[in-house]
DNA sequence: CGGTTTCTTGAATCGAATCAAGCCGCGTGG
DNA sequence: CCACGCGGCTTGATTCGATTCAAGAAACCG
């Protein structure tokens, strides 16, 4: 890892895919002479619900699952985040604790943004606020989607869809196998539903020739199969 | 109805309630020259989903449902809209079609605003932007939670908390009557259920003693036992 | 008043959760 | 190097909750 000279904000190429691309240079200087580097671990914890936080993360490297403890004891992943994305901008910005919980999936590289920072540049700059806006009306259109499957969908076609995100969302590598390599259980965490019933469709996928495993990863085989699935 | 002349948006006390009371007084006098009001009677749709929207809708009076169609024909409801709330702001907002319905469940009367003077005032007011923002954060949470609840939660305690977010949100009467009356099918498309599923659980919680039925009308008798639930 | 829609209840069926047990891969320590 | 234990994975059997189908009662409207 390169920390034996931190990159610059400035310079930093994550930052086209997120809305700190709207703040100016010397709006993004300040921002990067506060900001610090962190390291997690798969498994950290970067913030739990009800946290307050101080500020946003800017995901460099690795993945993030963000979810939230249900009352009946379980874990709902409700998103995942990658290279580029912030977390805990909604919290920042309502000024108010963590709804959700981000844990490392992967060992990550994350950059920490005091508030200060963004919170100068939201009032003063309406580029950067309007971005943000646009990145959070986004988000939301995405949830109220996740609204509507979760309670209407059976749990096969949330599971088909589950791939489907995670291939659209994380790719796959040059042998067709995603990238993203979740366990079982947060396969489950993310469909809503119990381990074991998750495990049961994903080996059908795998009788039905759609999907196939290769020690800890998945590949899609038949997408559109899945597809169908997801709209019938 | 006063439309014998329209209330001006600066004299509206509607604004107070949502992100345009962060507006100037000459920004939103400019937004009253091109505003229109409208009526709408009950079942009639504010727009639907897919629509383009060349502007807001802000609710002066009555209540709309937000729904989107599921692939199984069946609609949920995301989101219930009264006095004060803004309608398609999302959408402008990232210039996308709408992505729910909106539908008047009561009669109602809506202020459309043209797009234009909302654009304008959100690139050149950063307060308004922010103020936007803060609501837009505060959807998003919401939307999270219901994430989580929709997937978590039994039919039963999504009942309850149907009945808890009716009360909440849209208040009884000196009765102890909820003001919005939905019919059992709107409540399963709230809740994301057979209709006759919770018709039953209605019944249920009847014989309980936690709520009554006056007519259409209904009224929480034991508010803690239905959180208790809600929380189990 | 008949016809329609909404509400209600019952019984059968289906999907998913739960409980229980065995398997596999892996790291640890004898 | 193998035995052991552990955690994650897999499968089967049972139970439970929710949907569906069906039919009757009540409210609503022209």
């Amino acid at each position: 890892m390169d920390d034996y000279q931190e990159t610059r904000c400035e310079q930093c190429v994550i930052r086209q895919f997120n809305s700190l691309r709207a703040m100016s240079k010397e709006e993004l200087k300040k921002v990067s002479d506060t900001k610090t580097t962190q390291y997690f671990k798969k498994g950290d914890a970067i913030f739990t619900e009800g946290e307050k936080l101080n500020g946003v993360f800017c995901v460099r490297d690795g993945i993030s699952k963000l979810s939230k403890l249900s009352s009946n004891g379980k874990d709902q992943i409700v998103k995942l985040a990658t290279k580029g994305h912030l977390l805990g901008q909604r919290s920042v910005i309502s000024n108010e604790p963590a709804n959700l919980s981000a844990i490392a999936v992967n060992d990550m590289q994350v950059c920490f943004i005091p508030k200060e920072g963004i919170l100068n540049t939201l009032n003063s700059n309406s580029n950067f606020a309007v971005e943000v806006l646009r990145h959070m009306a986004h988000d939301l259109k995405e949830a109220d989607d996740v609204i509507v499957n979760m309670s209407q969908q059976t749990v096969k076609q949330r599971v088909a869809e589950a791939f489907l995100y995670m291939k659209n969302n994380f790719g796959e590598d040059d042998k067709g196998f995603l990238n993203l390599t979740l366990s079982r259980e947060e396969i489950s965490n993310v469909v809503g539903t119990a381990t074991e019933s998750c495990i049961r469709i994903i080996s059908e996928f795998k009788k039905e020739n759609w999907i196939k495993a290769s020690g800890k990863k998945l590949a899609i085989i038949n997408e559109k199969a899945l597809i169908d699935l997801v709209n019938s």
